[in-house]
DNA sequence: GATTAGCACTCAGGAATGTTGAGTGCTAAT
DNA sequence: ATTAGCACTCAACATTCCTGAGTGCTAATC
């Protein structure tokens, strides 16, 4: 792919993706001539058009229709052309404004930025929250409910808080709750969540726990309560996206809000961005998802220290106003770090 | 109001009704009698809807399309007509399976049990979660974040839990976040959490606080703490909706997603259920919410004992299956109700 | 008096047709 | 290399016509 490019075409290819940006109408070669003032003639423009279409850069929805740029063109418009904006100043502020933690849990707050994101960039907004599974614990407390029923609340060292309702072989005393937990917090304290899982494998099978029946049991219902796998996203401002015109078609929203419900597909992509700090962009088809192949993805990571906790950030069209987005969603996840940052 | 109709004209509205809820098409005089044998001829029925139409049960979409039920005909319908089917084995088996608890906390349950609603619904499943204001309080826990921010884990007697992150004027030692706990424990225990706001703000002006410079901080936190109020709900399956014929329409489809995302004007309606126990069916324009104008709810309370818990049920179109639906969440809410029991 | 057959009328929706305008590619002149 | 000119294409829109399911009304029938 040597994607040599004159810095006219290069000019052209510009111009077209940033009318198709705004209009969503596919772009013809005496609307660019009046809309840029280029000095060339539709009949050169077209030539160019005519080439940039070879190279993959645009593609024509039928034969006397304009052209509309294709995600290889936005992947080069993303990489070589576009120049990022700084976020506006009252962005930046209604993106502070918004940003407090105080006398909410961390859920909420991710769930305001999502919804901040959304506002923000008219788009739909998205976060995946800090995994619990990959914090350092702190301590677990229980608490007896009617009957067997024990409440486990596990507090993590990064103030995430999760908490089970676990139904018990049989009923358990009080004072005994109170007891496990000690001997748990004791035990487990500091360690990872990967450890906690592998400490408590070894001190099961450990013999001195044979001769501790409440500690066999401590042991046992904690094994319960790290059992289960994690993983929350909030994704707000879903019905933005029935604001974009190219979405009239009704059966491919319904595939769109299908994935925004089952959400694991789209965590997997998460994942992904997860393993390197930073910006990631996904243009359509890029994400390899089906749903998402008329859709972009913008993401960054947010992170506390050198931890990284989970990533945030904005889908839309692939039609997207990436110069303004980008640069909001970057600000966006640097500052929940800051806000997150727990010294 | 007098809505003395004959039987004849009540078996023909019903068969209409229930062929529109299959079809969701304009039903015709001819097409009634041919569905349904009702040994008369389209002739006679043409009168009968025409009186229907005067009585306000029917419609016409334009003069030569058939007749549509109005949201009247389908109150008449639910109050009068319709009998209640069983739920299905299947359904109730599919039902028991989706409804545990072990290893969840209450919030996931209800979530998941919004998702079931809509499964088995094939429309839209809808939880207003029990209101942490309203419950019990237990105890309060603290802990020490980095600097001055404190995490507050609040318990409630039926095991609701929430937790909030407090920034504190100045940093508070942890051995003072226990004591401060335990005081507010002893001070707080098994009040309404309206008694608690009560109990604080006397606390705070009596005399004795002053002497005591932790008390008053811990009161003083405790306030910030209890300030939230609440109200969560989960709305799940809201792509069904799409798959509702009459919702090809973007515009009205772009109210309802709106409705859904903000949240407000249907947690307002969901409260208005939560005042009288048992089933509710709003249909269409009752719920006197513009975006439901099209729309039906069905709910029923969960309870724990005698204390109203939240709302669950399930939205649809008005054109919605009541004798299927209405039993199915009464079932649920049942089934939830004893699954939060709390002995 | 209730029912029904018959008839003229209505109107959305689909098919057929025409028009328009923004677009194209190609060629020849500049 | 650029551009003017021209023939061609085709979605989108408007117009027209046709069909069929539906209606209301009246007069005949049970």
């Amino acid at each position: 792919m040597q994607d040599k490019i004159s810095p006219r075409s290069r000019q052209i290819l510009e111009a077209i993706i940033e009318d198709y940006i705004v209009t969503a109408e596919p772009i013809g070669s005496r609307t660019i001539t009046r809309r840029h003032d280029l000095s060339l003639s539709p009949a050169t423009v077209r030539n160019v058009m005519a080439d940039l279409e070879d190279l993959g850069f645009l593609s024509s929805p039928h034969t006397s229709a304009g052209r509309v740029p294709t995600d290889k063109a936005y992947r080069f418009y993303v990489d070589s052309i576009l120049e990022l904006r700084k976020v506006a100043r009252e962005e930046r502020e209604e993106i502070r404004r918004h940003c407090s933690l105080t006398g909410k849990d961390i859920g909420e707050v991710l769930k305001e930025t999502s919804r901040l994101l959304s506002s923000i960039s008219h788009y739909t907004g998205i976060v995946l929250a800090p995994r619990f599974t990959t914090t350092v614990f702190r301590q677990v407390e229980f608490v007896k409910l009617g009957g067997r029923r024990v409440l486990a609340i596990l507090i993590a060292e990064n103030g995430l808080v999760q908490n089970r309702i676990i139904e018990t072989d049989e009923e358990i005393h009080r004072e005994d709750l109170v007891r496990m937990a000690n001997y748990l917090n004791e035990l487990l304290g500091g360690l990872s969540i990967a450890q906690v899982k592998q400490k408590l494998r070894e001190e099961m099978e450990s013999a001195k726990t044979q001769y501790d029946l409440l500690m066999a049991r401590a042991l046992k219902l904690s094994q319960e309560t790290f059992a289960a796998e994690d993983s929350e996203v909030f994704i707000e401002g879903q019905a933005n996206i029935l604001d974009q015109p190219e979405f009239t078609d009704v059966t491919k929203m319904k595939e769109i809000f299908r994935a925004f419900e089952e959400r694991h597909q789209l965590v997997g992509l998460l994942d992904r961005c997860l393993e390197a700090p930073g910006v990631h962009v996904f243009i359509g088809t890029e994400s390899r998802l089906s749903p998402m192949s008329d859709l972009s993805l913008i993401t960054s990571t947010y992170v506390s220290g050198k931890n990284t906790l989970g990533v945030l950030g904005v889908i839309g069209p692939t039609r997207m106003g990436y110069a303004k987005v980008i640069p909001i969603v970057d600000y966006t996840a640097k500052l929940v770090s800051k806000l997150l940052e727990m010294k």
